[in-house]
DNA sequence: CTCGACTCCTGTTAGC
DNA sequence: TGCTAACAGGAGTCGA
């Protein structure tokens, strides 16, 4: 699923829609839209528009408008951006390998008679003018270790569920948290102010390591973990059946063996 | 503050 | 074989 680096991709290939003209939209599915947006709102903020700059906190795209207005777009599980017919991300975990019109929840059209659009299946994403972003946390590109210090520190809750808090770490989904507790061997039920300064800075080092080795490998599926997070998966490292249990109401697999206590 | 339980959604898969 | 029920997870809400 998109988690904030797959997004950061969308955002990479949104850039080809700066600096077009918008002519029309389509924003019929009114479940897709978030907030107090709505399609005269959104004809408002953009019609006769164009994008200026497309940017990204965590898993939330944010593309400027000329007009002042900020466009949030979040893709929840299973949606993609394609651009003029293009998707810069083609597969993605847990979605359909189909790629149907019908899924898509939101176009824009521009004048050149290209178009972006957001592909949804499950809907799950959305579409929100001027989103609220004082509740996003450090972005997981950026947050340095005196923060992600500061965030473990300051709650008992389990590790895994203080590295997902979009207000706290912004960016990071299950699959990507999974993938850096299992790197950094540290169990996920752990709480988070029970890791001492050291087991920090090595969590910080894999979870530095881990989001640029995945965004050059192609995204969040590539993990050395991802292909073994099935009921009976074995630990890619001790070849023994990880654990299968939930955190945070988070379907979590990690392993016995190097992740303990 | 923190927790679980529940909601939304729908394509895929496990299991009878 | 064919059906149904559970599952997947991002994000929000609600009550304890």
């Amino acid at each position: 699923m998109p988690e904030g680096i797959e997004v950061e991709y969308y955002r990479r290939g949104a850039e080809a829609s700066i600096d077009r003209s918008i002519t029309s939209l389509m924003a019929d599915d009114l479940y897709y839209l978030k907030g107090q947006t709505s399609p005269s709102l959104l004809q408002k903020a953009l019609i006769g528009k164009e994008l200026i700059r497309a940017r990204r906190i965590g898993k939330l795209l944010l593309l400027d408008v000329d007009g002042g207005d900020i466009l949030g777009l979040r893709f929840g599980m299973t949606g993609r951006i394609i651009v003029d017919g293009s998707a810069p991300i083609e597969y993605l975990e847990y979605s359909s390998e189909r790629n149907n019109p019908a899924w898509d929840r939101f176009i824009i059209n521009f004048n050149d008679g290209g178009s972006m659009r957001v592909r949804d299946p499950r809907r799950l994403g959305g579409v929100e003018l001027n989103p609220n972003l004082s509740r996003l946390g450090f972005d997981l590109y950026t947050i340095t270790m005196q923060e992600l210090s500061q965030v473990l520190s300051s709650s008992s809750r389990p590790v895994k569920s203080r590295l997902m808090d979009q207000s706290e770490v912004a960016g990071l989904g299950n699959l990507l948290t999974d993938e850096i507790l299992w790197r950094a061997s540290v169990d996920p039920r752990r709480p988070a102010d029970s890791l001492d300064e050291k087991e920090t800075y090595i969590l910080y080092e894999h979870f530095k390591k881990t989001i640029s080795e995945l965004t050059s490998l192609g995204g969040s599926h590539m993990g050395i973990l991802q292909d073994h997070r099935t009921r009976g998966g074995l630990c890619p490292r001790h070849g023994i059946p990880l654990e299968r249990y939930k955190v945070g109401g988070r379907t979590t697999y990690s392993c016995p063996e190097h992740q303990k206590g």
